[in-house]
DNA sequence: GTCTATACCGTGATAGAC
DNA sequence: GTCTATCACGGTATAGAC
Protein backbone atom coordinates (compact mmCIF):
# COMPACT_ATOMS: atom_id res chain seq x y z
CA UNK A 1 0.00 0.00 0.00
CA UNK A 2 1.58 3.14 -0.79
CA UNK A 3 1.77 6.62 0.55
CA UNK A 4 -0.73 8.24 -1.56
CA UNK A 5 -3.21 5.58 -0.88
CA UNK A 6 -3.37 6.76 2.62
CA UNK A 7 -5.48 9.76 4.11
CA UNK A 8 -5.95 10.62 7.69
CA UNK A 9 -9.60 10.77 9.03
CA UNK A 10 -10.47 13.16 12.04
CA UNK A 11 -8.95 10.76 14.72
CA UNK A 12 -5.60 11.00 12.71
CA UNK A 13 -5.96 7.20 11.96
CA UNK A 14 -4.81 6.85 8.28
CA UNK A 15 -7.23 5.07 6.19
CA UNK A 16 -6.89 4.12 2.45
CA UNK A 17 -8.85 5.70 -0.18
CA UNK A 18 -11.04 2.26 -0.56
CA UNK A 19 -12.26 2.63 2.60
CA UNK A 20 -13.17 6.17 2.09
CA UNK A 21 -14.88 4.97 -1.00
CA UNK A 22 -17.08 2.72 1.03
CA UNK A 23 -17.93 5.48 3.99
CA UNK A 24 -18.84 7.63 1.12
CA UNK A 25 -20.68 5.52 -0.66
CA UNK A 26 -22.22 4.36 2.98
CA UNK A 27 -23.76 7.17 3.89
CA UNK A 28 -24.99 8.32 0.46
CA UNK A 29 -26.82 4.89 0.65
CA UNK A 30 -28.15 5.29 3.52
CA UNK A 31 -29.78 8.09 3.08
CA UNK A 32 -30.91 8.48 -0.70
CA UNK A 33 -30.94 4.39 -1.62
CA UNK A 34 -29.30 2.51 -4.18
CA UNK A 35 -31.33 4.33 -7.40
CA UNK A 36 -31.12 7.69 -5.61
CA UNK A 37 -27.05 7.72 -5.25
CA UNK A 38 -24.66 8.35 -8.55
CA UNK A 39 -21.06 6.62 -8.29
CA UNK A 40 -19.80 10.55 -9.39
CA UNK A 41 -21.73 11.84 -6.04
CA UNK A 42 -19.54 9.18 -4.42
CA UNK A 43 -16.57 9.84 -5.72
CA UNK A 44 -16.90 13.54 -5.06
CA UNK A 45 -17.92 12.77 -1.53
CA UNK A 46 -14.89 10.17 -1.20
CA UNK A 47 -12.73 12.83 -2.67
CA UNK A 48 -11.56 10.64 -5.30
CA UNK A 49 -11.66 9.78 -9.21
CA UNK A 50 -14.63 8.31 -10.30
CA UNK A 51 -12.46 5.49 -12.03
CA UNK A 52 -10.90 4.44 -8.75
CA UNK A 53 -14.44 3.33 -7.47
CA UNK A 54 -13.93 0.86 -10.80
CA UNK A 55 -11.05 0.01 -10.04
CA UNK A 56 -11.85 -0.88 -6.72
CA UNK A 57 -15.07 -2.10 -6.86
CA UNK A 58 -16.58 -3.28 -10.29
CA UNK A 59 -20.61 -2.57 -10.95
CA UNK A 60 -22.51 -0.38 -8.80
CA UNK A 61 -24.10 -3.30 -7.79
CA UNK A 62 -20.80 -4.99 -6.34
CA UNK A 63 -19.80 -1.12 -4.23
CA UNK A 64 -23.15 -1.83 -2.77
CA UNK A 65 -22.83 -4.99 -1.33
CA UNK A 66 -19.24 -4.46 -0.39
CA UNK A 67 -20.49 -1.58 1.78
CA UNK A 68 -23.25 -3.92 3.62
CA UNK A 69 -21.02 -6.54 4.01
CA UNK A 70 -18.21 -4.95 5.69
CA UNK A 71 -19.79 -4.10 8.89
CA UNK A 72 -22.24 -7.33 9.11
CA UNK A 73 -20.38 -9.92 10.25
CA UNK A 74 -18.42 -7.55 13.55
CA UNK A 75 -22.48 -6.33 14.08
CA UNK A 76 -23.84 -10.10 14.12
CA UNK A 77 -20.06 -11.64 16.09
CA UNK A 78 -21.35 -8.92 18.90
CA UNK A 79 -24.54 -10.22 18.77
CA UNK A 80 -23.85 -14.08 18.68
CA UNK A 81 -21.35 -13.47 21.73
CA UNK A 82 -24.03 -11.78 23.91
CA UNK A 83 -26.41 -14.67 23.74
CA UNK A 84 -23.82 -16.92 24.13
CA UNK A 85 -22.81 -14.74 27.36
CA UNK A 86 -26.32 -14.57 28.37
CA UNK A 87 -26.86 -18.26 28.24
CA UNK A 88 -23.32 -19.05 30.10
CA UNK A 89 -25.10 -16.68 33.03
CA UNK A 90 -28.58 -18.60 33.03
CA UNK A 91 -28.91 -21.45 34.89
CA UNK A 92 -29.85 -24.94 32.82
CA UNK A 93 -33.25 -24.33 32.44
CA UNK A 94 -31.91 -21.26 30.17
CA UNK A 95 -32.18 -17.21 30.11
CA UNK A 96 -35.01 -15.28 30.36
CA UNK A 97 -36.94 -13.47 27.81
CA UNK A 98 -35.87 -10.69 28.56
CA UNK A 99 -32.09 -11.48 28.75
CA UNK A 100 -32.39 -12.48 25.00
CA UNK A 101 -34.31 -9.56 23.83
CA UNK A 102 -31.07 -7.74 25.87
CA UNK A 103 -28.49 -9.69 24.48
CA UNK A 104 -30.17 -9.00 20.94
CA UNK A 105 -30.08 -4.59 21.45
CA UNK A 106 -27.50 -4.01 23.74
CA UNK A 107 -24.73 -4.68 21.84
CA UNK A 108 -26.07 -2.13 19.65
CA UNK A 109 -25.26 0.19 21.81
CA UNK A 110 -21.99 0.77 20.90
CA UNK A 111 -22.93 1.96 17.64
CA UNK A 112 -23.79 5.46 19.56
CA UNK A 113 -20.88 5.70 21.55
CA UNK A 114 -18.14 4.60 18.82
CA UNK A 115 -16.06 7.45 17.20
CA UNK A 116 -17.06 6.16 13.96
CA UNK A 117 -20.04 8.07 12.42
CA UNK A 118 -20.52 5.36 9.59
CA UNK A 119 -21.85 3.05 12.21
CA UNK A 120 -24.93 5.10 11.99
CA UNK A 121 -24.94 5.44 8.70
CA UNK A 122 -24.66 1.59 8.57
CA UNK A 123 -27.79 1.13 10.86
CA UNK A 124 -29.60 3.70 8.17
CA UNK A 125 -28.76 1.59 5.21
CA UNK A 126 -29.64 -1.87 7.10
CA UNK A 127 -33.51 0.12 7.91
CA UNK A 128 -33.25 1.09 4.12
CA UNK A 129 -32.30 -2.33 3.01
CA UNK A 130 -34.91 -4.48 5.26
CA UNK A 131 -37.88 -2.46 4.17
CA UNK A 132 -37.01 -3.06 0.70
CA UNK A 133 -38.57 -5.29 -1.06
CA UNK A 134 -35.37 -5.90 -3.82
CA UNK A 135 -32.50 -6.08 -1.94
CA UNK A 136 -34.17 -7.01 1.88
CA UNK A 137 -34.79 -10.91 1.16
CA UNK A 138 -31.67 -11.34 -0.98
CA UNK A 139 -28.87 -9.59 1.46
CA UNK A 140 -30.46 -9.22 4.95
CA UNK A 141 -31.95 -13.18 4.32
CA UNK A 142 -28.62 -14.32 3.24
CA UNK A 143 -26.61 -12.49 6.19
CA UNK A 144 -29.10 -12.04 8.99
CA UNK A 145 -31.27 -14.68 9.45
CA UNK A 146 -28.50 -17.27 10.53
CA UNK A 147 -28.16 -14.91 13.46
CA UNK A 148 -31.85 -14.11 13.78
CA UNK A 149 -33.00 -18.13 14.21
CA UNK A 150 -30.27 -18.63 16.56
CA UNK A 151 -32.16 -16.15 19.04
CA UNK A 152 -35.70 -17.78 17.74
CA UNK A 153 -34.20 -21.09 18.57
CA UNK A 154 -33.32 -19.03 22.67
CA UNK A 155 -36.93 -17.78 22.64
CA UNK A 156 -38.64 -21.13 21.86
CA UNK A 157 -36.36 -22.56 25.01
CA UNK A 158 -37.41 -19.55 27.05
CA UNK A 159 -41.23 -20.07 25.87
CA UNK A 160 -42.09 -23.77 26.02
CA UNK A 161 -45.42 -24.46 25.10
CA UNK A 162 -45.76 -21.51 22.49
CA UNK A 163 -46.57 -22.32 18.95
CA UNK A 164 -43.93 -21.05 16.87
CA UNK A 165 -45.09 -18.83 14.44
CA UNK A 166 -46.54 -16.80 17.23
CA UNK A 167 -42.75 -15.96 18.30
CA UNK A 168 -42.26 -15.81 14.66
CA UNK A 169 -44.92 -12.94 14.76
CA UNK A 170 -43.29 -11.20 17.83
CA UNK A 171 -39.39 -11.14 15.99
CA UNK A 172 -41.10 -9.42 13.66
CA UNK A 173 -42.52 -6.39 15.59
CA UNK A 174 -39.40 -5.98 17.44
CA UNK A 175 -37.49 -6.40 13.99
CA UNK A 176 -40.05 -3.19 12.64
CA UNK A 177 -39.64 -0.92 15.83
CA UNK A 178 -35.35 -1.49 15.39
CA UNK A 179 -35.66 -1.20 11.65
CA UNK A 180 -37.98 2.19 12.00
CA UNK A 181 -35.29 3.19 14.99
CA UNK A 182 -32.60 2.71 12.67
CA UNK A 183 -33.87 4.84 9.48
CA UNK A 184 -33.51 7.90 11.63
CA UNK A 185 -35.61 10.21 10.17
CA UNK A 186 -36.45 12.10 13.22
CA UNK A 187 -40.05 12.18 12.56
CA UNK A 188 -40.59 10.88 16.63
CA UNK A 189 -38.92 14.30 17.24
CA UNK A 190 -41.06 16.40 15.42
CA UNK A 191 -44.10 14.47 16.15
CA UNK A 192 -43.15 14.43 19.83
CA UNK A 193 -42.20 18.05 19.59
CA UNK A 194 -38.69 17.32 20.48
CA UNK A 195 -39.71 15.04 23.76
CA UNK A 196 -38.02 12.29 22.08
CA UNK A 197 -34.76 11.88 20.12
CA UNK A 198 -34.27 9.44 17.34
CA UNK A 199 -30.91 9.41 17.82
CA UNK A 200 -30.46 8.41 21.47
CA UNK A 201 -30.19 4.48 20.83
CA UNK A 202 -29.23 3.83 24.82
CA UNK A 203 -32.73 5.35 25.87
CA UNK A 204 -34.63 4.03 23.20
CA UNK A 205 -33.41 0.40 23.81
CA UNK A 206 -33.81 0.74 27.97
CA UNK A 207 -37.73 1.13 26.59
CA UNK A 208 -38.01 -1.26 23.69
CA UNK A 209 -36.64 -4.18 26.33
CA UNK A 210 -39.34 -4.16 28.57
CA UNK A 211 -42.02 -3.36 26.09
CA UNK A 212 -41.03 -6.14 23.97
CA UNK A 213 -40.16 -8.33 26.74
CA UNK A 214 -44.23 -7.74 28.02
CA UNK A 215 -45.53 -8.31 24.23
CA UNK A 216 -43.60 -11.89 24.30
CA UNK A 217 -45.07 -12.83 27.55
CA UNK A 218 -48.86 -11.74 26.73
CA UNK A 219 -48.02 -14.58 23.91
CA UNK A 220 -46.74 -16.82 26.13
CA UNK A 221 -50.05 -16.07 28.53
CA UNK A 222 -52.29 -16.18 25.83
CA UNK A 223 -50.89 -19.57 24.73
CA UNK A 224 -51.20 -21.08 27.99
CA UNK A 225 -54.93 -20.18 28.33
CA UNK A 226 -55.60 -21.69 25.14
CA UNK A 227 -53.97 -25.05 26.21
CA UNK A 228 -56.19 -24.92 29.40
CA UNK A 229 -59.01 -23.99 27.92
CA UNK A 230 -58.27 -27.04 25.45
CA UNK A 231 -57.49 -29.22 28.13
CA UNK B 1 -64.40 13.30 -19.87
CA UNK B 2 -63.90 11.86 -23.82
CA UNK B 3 -64.35 8.25 -24.04
CA UNK B 4 -60.97 7.98 -25.25
CA UNK B 5 -59.95 9.00 -21.53
CA UNK B 6 -61.55 5.64 -20.54
CA UNK B 7 -60.38 2.30 -20.48
CA UNK B 8 -61.64 -0.69 -18.52
CA UNK B 9 -60.05 -2.39 -15.49
CA UNK B 10 -60.79 -6.14 -14.64
CA UNK B 11 -63.56 -5.40 -12.50
CA UNK B 12 -65.13 -3.68 -15.63
CA UNK B 13 -65.06 -0.43 -14.17
CA UNK B 14 -64.33 2.30 -16.15
CA UNK B 15 -61.26 4.09 -15.11
CA UNK B 16 -59.27 6.89 -16.78
CA UNK B 17 -56.05 7.25 -18.00
CA UNK B 18 -55.55 10.29 -15.38
CA UNK B 19 -56.37 7.19 -12.77
CA UNK B 20 -54.14 4.29 -14.97
CA UNK B 21 -51.05 6.89 -14.22
CA UNK B 22 -51.16 7.35 -10.88
CA UNK B 23 -51.92 3.17 -10.05
CA UNK B 24 -48.55 2.06 -12.68
CA UNK B 25 -47.22 4.78 -10.62
CA UNK B 26 -48.05 3.74 -6.87
CA UNK B 27 -47.08 0.40 -7.75
CA UNK B 28 -43.62 0.97 -9.09
CA UNK B 29 -42.80 3.47 -6.45
CA UNK B 30 -44.02 1.16 -4.00
CA UNK B 31 -41.28 -1.22 -4.88
CA UNK B 32 -38.14 0.53 -6.33
CA UNK B 33 -38.44 4.02 -4.57
CA UNK B 34 -38.60 7.22 -5.81
CA UNK B 35 -35.14 7.49 -7.47
CA UNK B 36 -35.96 3.86 -8.77
CA UNK B 37 -38.51 4.44 -11.35
CA UNK B 38 -38.46 6.39 -14.33
CA UNK B 39 -41.18 8.21 -16.09
CA UNK B 40 -41.16 5.95 -19.27
CA UNK B 41 -41.63 3.19 -17.28
CA UNK B 42 -44.85 4.47 -15.68
CA UNK B 43 -46.10 5.32 -19.07
CA UNK B 44 -45.22 1.96 -20.53
CA UNK B 45 -46.92 0.42 -17.38
CA UNK B 46 -49.99 2.71 -17.68
CA UNK B 47 -50.34 2.20 -21.48
CA UNK B 48 -50.02 5.92 -22.03
CA UNK B 49 -47.87 8.30 -23.61
CA UNK B 50 -45.19 9.59 -21.77
CA UNK B 51 -45.79 13.20 -22.39
CA UNK B 52 -49.38 12.42 -20.67
CA UNK B 53 -47.64 11.87 -17.30
CA UNK B 54 -46.56 15.53 -17.88
CA UNK B 55 -49.86 16.92 -19.04
CA UNK B 56 -51.62 15.78 -16.02
CA UNK B 57 -48.97 16.23 -13.68
CA UNK B 58 -46.04 18.35 -14.30
CA UNK B 59 -42.66 17.31 -12.63
CA UNK B 60 -41.99 13.84 -11.52
CA UNK B 61 -42.41 14.81 -7.98
CA UNK B 62 -45.41 16.34 -8.34
CA UNK B 63 -46.26 12.70 -9.78
CA UNK B 64 -45.04 11.26 -6.30
CA UNK B 65 -47.21 13.38 -4.08
CA UNK B 66 -49.96 13.23 -5.88
CA UNK B 67 -50.25 9.24 -5.78
CA UNK B 68 -49.42 9.73 -2.26
CA UNK B 69 -52.38 11.96 -1.49
CA UNK B 70 -54.98 10.47 -3.56
CA UNK B 71 -55.55 7.38 -0.84
CA UNK B 72 -54.09 9.13 2.78
CA UNK B 73 -58.03 11.09 3.17
CA UNK B 74 -59.27 8.15 2.92
CA UNK B 75 -57.06 6.15 4.67
CA UNK B 76 -57.13 8.51 7.53
CA UNK B 77 -60.61 9.39 7.73
CA UNK B 78 -61.41 5.68 8.29
CA UNK B 79 -59.26 5.71 11.32
CA UNK B 80 -60.50 9.00 12.93
CA UNK B 81 -64.27 7.40 12.30
CA UNK B 82 -62.82 4.19 14.04
CA UNK B 83 -61.49 5.98 16.88
CA UNK B 84 -64.65 8.62 17.50
CA UNK B 85 -66.62 4.64 17.63
CA UNK B 86 -64.78 3.48 19.80
CA UNK B 87 -64.85 6.73 22.16
CA UNK B 88 -68.54 7.12 21.97
CA UNK B 89 -68.88 3.17 22.51
CA UNK B 90 -66.87 3.70 25.64
CA UNK B 91 -68.28 5.08 29.17
CA UNK B 92 -67.33 8.19 30.17
CA UNK B 93 -63.94 7.19 31.82
CA UNK B 94 -63.07 6.38 28.30
CA UNK B 95 -61.20 3.51 26.05
CA UNK B 96 -59.42 1.06 26.92
CA UNK B 97 -55.51 1.21 25.94
CA UNK B 98 -56.63 -2.48 23.80
CA UNK B 99 -59.71 -0.31 21.86
CA UNK B 100 -57.70 2.49 21.08
CA UNK B 101 -55.05 0.13 19.28
CA UNK B 102 -57.70 -1.67 17.28
CA UNK B 103 -59.19 1.52 15.96
CA UNK B 104 -55.99 2.43 15.11
CA UNK B 105 -55.30 -0.72 13.23
CA UNK B 106 -58.57 -2.39 12.29
CA UNK B 107 -59.79 0.10 9.65
CA UNK B 108 -56.64 -1.02 7.35
CA UNK B 109 -58.21 -4.22 7.53
CA UNK B 110 -60.28 -3.36 4.52
CA UNK B 111 -57.24 -3.21 2.61
CA UNK B 112 -56.96 -6.86 2.30
CA UNK B 113 -60.04 -7.49 1.39
CA UNK B 114 -60.15 -5.02 -0.84
CA UNK B 115 -60.89 -5.99 -4.92
CA UNK B 116 -58.48 -2.54 -5.71
CA UNK B 117 -54.74 -4.07 -5.42
CA UNK B 118 -53.75 -0.49 -5.35
CA UNK B 119 -54.60 -0.66 -2.28
CA UNK B 120 -51.84 -2.97 -0.84
CA UNK B 121 -49.26 -1.01 -3.28
CA UNK B 122 -50.42 2.09 -1.53
CA UNK B 123 -49.06 0.33 2.08
CA UNK B 124 -45.75 -0.38 0.64
CA UNK B 125 -45.16 2.87 -0.68
CA UNK B 126 -46.18 4.43 2.61
CA UNK B 127 -43.93 1.97 3.96
CA UNK B 128 -41.30 3.68 1.89
CA UNK B 129 -41.94 6.93 3.09
CA UNK B 130 -42.17 6.60 6.50
CA UNK B 131 -38.63 4.88 6.55
CA UNK B 132 -37.13 7.63 4.50
CA UNK B 133 -35.50 10.27 5.43
CA UNK B 134 -35.99 12.78 2.39
CA UNK B 135 -39.66 12.08 2.42
CA UNK B 136 -40.59 11.07 5.60
CA UNK B 137 -40.76 14.28 7.46
CA UNK B 138 -41.99 15.91 4.79
CA UNK B 139 -44.95 13.95 3.75
CA UNK B 140 -46.06 11.58 6.48
CA UNK B 141 -45.68 14.37 9.19
CA UNK B 142 -47.79 16.55 7.26
CA UNK B 143 -50.56 14.63 6.71
CA UNK B 144 -50.56 11.93 9.15
CA UNK B 145 -49.02 13.61 12.11
CA UNK B 146 -52.71 15.12 12.98
CA UNK B 147 -54.45 11.96 12.85
CA UNK B 148 -51.33 10.28 14.73
CA UNK B 149 -51.61 13.22 17.78
CA UNK B 150 -55.18 12.41 18.11
CA UNK B 151 -54.46 9.05 19.13
CA UNK B 152 -51.69 9.82 21.07
CA UNK B 153 -54.09 12.23 23.13
CA UNK B 154 -57.05 9.09 23.25
CA UNK B 155 -54.03 6.99 24.84
CA UNK B 156 -52.85 9.66 27.43
CA UNK B 157 -56.43 9.87 28.72
CA UNK B 158 -56.51 5.43 28.85
CA UNK B 159 -53.03 5.89 30.91
CA UNK B 160 -53.44 8.80 33.41
CA UNK B 161 -49.95 9.74 35.06
CA UNK B 162 -47.63 8.07 32.32
CA UNK B 163 -45.42 10.67 31.07
CA UNK B 164 -46.28 11.25 27.49
CA UNK B 165 -42.64 10.83 25.71
CA UNK B 166 -43.10 7.12 27.23
CA UNK B 167 -46.48 7.01 25.13
CA UNK B 168 -44.96 8.41 22.10
CA UNK B 169 -42.08 5.86 22.48
CA UNK B 170 -44.70 3.49 22.42
CA UNK B 171 -46.70 4.94 19.36
CA UNK B 172 -42.75 4.75 17.64
CA UNK B 173 -42.59 0.84 18.06
CA UNK B 174 -46.28 -0.09 17.19
CA UNK B 175 -45.80 2.31 14.07
CA UNK B 176 -42.15 0.62 12.85
CA UNK B 177 -44.07 -2.70 13.49
CA UNK B 178 -46.59 -1.61 10.86
CA UNK B 179 -44.36 0.04 8.66
CA UNK B 180 -42.33 -3.10 8.20
CA UNK B 181 -45.94 -4.81 7.82
CA UNK B 182 -46.88 -2.65 5.08
CA UNK B 183 -43.19 -2.94 3.18
CA UNK B 184 -44.52 -6.55 2.43
CA UNK B 185 -40.78 -7.70 1.81
CA UNK B 186 -41.92 -11.69 2.42
CA UNK B 187 -38.79 -11.67 4.83
CA UNK B 188 -40.66 -13.17 7.69
CA UNK B 189 -42.51 -15.52 5.43
CA UNK B 190 -39.16 -17.45 4.38
CA UNK B 191 -37.30 -16.50 8.15
CA UNK B 192 -40.44 -18.37 9.12
CA UNK B 193 -40.06 -21.24 6.79
CA UNK B 194 -43.32 -20.83 5.45
CA UNK B 195 -45.43 -20.44 8.94
CA UNK B 196 -45.80 -16.51 8.32
CA UNK B 197 -47.50 -15.29 5.73
CA UNK B 198 -46.67 -11.10 5.69
CA UNK B 199 -49.62 -11.04 3.25
CA UNK B 200 -51.93 -12.49 5.59
CA UNK B 201 -53.04 -8.33 7.26
CA UNK B 202 -55.92 -9.52 9.33
CA UNK B 203 -53.66 -12.41 10.77
CA UNK B 204 -51.36 -9.89 11.76
CA UNK B 205 -53.97 -7.61 13.37
CA UNK B 206 -55.15 -9.61 15.53
CA UNK B 207 -51.51 -10.61 17.18
CA UNK B 208 -50.48 -7.05 17.12
CA UNK B 209 -53.28 -5.88 19.35
CA UNK B 210 -52.71 -7.97 22.29
CA UNK B 211 -49.21 -7.70 21.99
CA UNK B 212 -48.96 -3.98 21.89
CA UNK B 213 -51.50 -3.46 24.51
CA UNK B 214 -49.19 -5.39 26.86
CA UNK B 215 -46.32 -3.28 25.76
CA UNK B 216 -48.66 0.16 26.67
CA UNK B 217 -49.68 -1.70 30.11
CA UNK B 218 -46.13 -2.24 30.90
CA UNK B 219 -45.13 1.33 30.45
CA UNK B 220 -48.17 2.42 32.66
CA UNK B 221 -46.79 -0.28 35.07
CA UNK B 222 -43.68 0.72 35.31
CA UNK B 223 -44.87 4.29 35.42
CA UNK B 224 -47.00 3.27 38.69
CA UNK B 225 -43.86 1.48 40.07
CA UNK B 226 -41.96 4.58 39.71
CA UNK B 227 -44.20 7.09 41.13
CA UNK B 228 -44.50 3.92 44.42
CA UNK B 229 -41.17 4.09 44.92
CA UNK B 230 -40.30 7.85 44.81
CA UNK B 231 -43.63 8.86 47.38
C1' DG C 1 -59.56 20.32 -22.74
C1' DT C 2 -57.09 15.86 -23.99
C1' DC C 3 -53.49 13.74 -26.07
C1' DT C 4 -49.18 12.79 -29.22
C1' DA C 5 -44.66 13.10 -31.68
C1' DT C 6 -40.39 14.43 -31.19
C1' DA C 7 -36.44 16.87 -29.71
C1' DC C 8 -33.31 18.61 -26.24
C1' DC C 9 -29.55 18.33 -23.41
C1' DG C 10 -27.56 17.00 -19.17
C1' DT C 11 -26.16 12.84 -16.72
C1' DG C 12 -25.32 8.04 -15.97
C1' DA C 13 -22.62 3.64 -15.83
C1' DT C 14 -19.10 1.43 -17.92
C1' DA C 15 -15.10 0.12 -21.02
C1' DG C 16 -10.78 0.63 -22.90
C1' DA C 17 -6.55 3.35 -23.69
C1' DC C 18 -2.56 4.90 -21.34
C1' DG D 1 -4.05 3.86 -10.80
C1' DT D 2 -5.93 7.50 -14.01
C1' DC D 3 -8.12 9.84 -18.12
C1' DT D 4 -11.26 10.02 -21.68
C1' DA D 5 -14.76 8.27 -24.83
C1' DT D 6 -18.98 6.03 -25.46
C1' DC D 7 -23.61 5.58 -25.75
C1' DA D 8 -27.94 4.83 -23.61
C1' DC D 9 -31.15 6.92 -20.60
C1' DG D 10 -33.23 10.53 -17.81
C1' DG D 11 -36.53 14.50 -17.03
C1' DT D 12 -38.48 18.07 -19.37
C1' DA D 13 -40.11 21.28 -23.15
C1' DT D 14 -42.75 22.36 -27.17
C1' DA D 15 -45.48 22.39 -31.27
C1' DG D 16 -49.41 20.70 -32.94
C1' DA D 17 -53.37 17.07 -33.70
C1' DC D 18 -58.06 15.65 -32.33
Amino acid sequence: MSMSELAKNRTGKKISRKELILDAAEELFSIHGYDGVTLRQVSKKAGVKLALIDYHFGRKRDLFESVFLRRAKILNDARLKALEECERAAGPEGPSVESIIEAFLRPLEFVQESEDPGWKHYCALVAYINNSSVWGNVMIGKHFNPLVLRFIEALKKAMPGVREEEIFWGYHFLSGALTLTFAQTGRIDELSGGLCKSSDFQAIYNRMIPFFSAGFKDIEKDNADKTLSGA
